[in-house]
DNA sequence: TCCTGATCATAA
DNA sequence: TTATGATCAGGA
């Protein structure tokens, strides 16, 4: 078995990838695909990542869209515990701090990054050496209302700060299923935002990331019955 | 023990 | 510099 050298044709079809490789060990995948296992991420956070892609055949480089363009869906892996539950929360995307005029919920950029997202799990305990660590169930998701609607109220009350110039008062404590922290390579990383009196101001670049509780429902959910 | 803030690698 | 892929790790 080898990785697709071509974008799946469908959404079965990425689906029918993903059943491939469930169930299947990290240390499996990386060695079909001819790629160096690393002991642990503590410098190869992305790591499972990028194997999972290579996998699915989902297009590589960092553009602000998704995996799957063409199907509009987004690949996010998650660490998982023998539970079943997530071990850490997920990036969502970029948060821009100079908001465009006119941006809403409706046509921005997380909500169109968190439309469709294909979930795939995997352990991720520290405890298990990462070639050991296994595949698990994909879960194809779509917000349900009720989450778009609590997804939507957070974004909105971040946003709101971030347009008033207060995004230094933003915290991670902010927001019920998603929050915003820093997303750069170390505290010396600054970018453009408005201060408070609407000056120009350095600030640490920031990251949606969703909430542990949030994604952890999402797998509930998927599995239950 | 867990969460927040910090951090690591890479591409364009 | 922005943005992707995320996990690390110490203080609360």
């Amino acid at each position: 078995m080898l990785p697709p050298t071509t974008p799946p044709a469908d959404t079965s079809d990425l689906l029918a990838r993903c059943q491939q490789i469930a169930g299947l060990s990290l240390g499996e995948l990386a060695t079909l695909a001819g790629i160096q296992i690393p002991p642990d991420f503590k410098r190869h956070k992305g790591w499972t990542g990028l194997l999972i892609e290579t996998w699915l055949g989902a297009s590589a480089g960092s553009k602000p869209t998704q995996d799957f363009p063409e199907l509009g869906i987004e690949l996010k892996t998650i660490p998982i515990n023998a539970t079943g539950e997530p071990l850490e929360t997920t990036y969502a995307c970029y948060a821009p701090l100079l908001i465009p005029p006119g941006t809403n919920w409706e046509n921005c950029n997380v909500r169109n990054k968190l439309a469709n997202v294909l979930w795939m799990p995997v352990e991720g305990e520290r405890a298990i050496p990462v070639a050991q660590r296994r595949i698990a169930m994909p879960v194809l998701w779509t917000p349900t209302a009720q989450q778009d609607a609590a997804l939507r109220q957070d974004w909105e009350e971040i946003t709101e700060m971030i347009v008033l110039g207060e995004v230094e008062r933003i915290t991670a404590r902010h927001g019920k299923v998603m929050q915003l922290r820093p997303k750069a390579a170390d505290g010396s990383v600054l970018t453009d935002a408005f201060g408070p009196e609407g000056e120009k101001i350095k600030t640490r670049p920031r990251g949606f990331y969703l909430r542990k509780t949030f994604t952890g429902q999402i797998l509930r959910d998927a599995f239950a019955n």
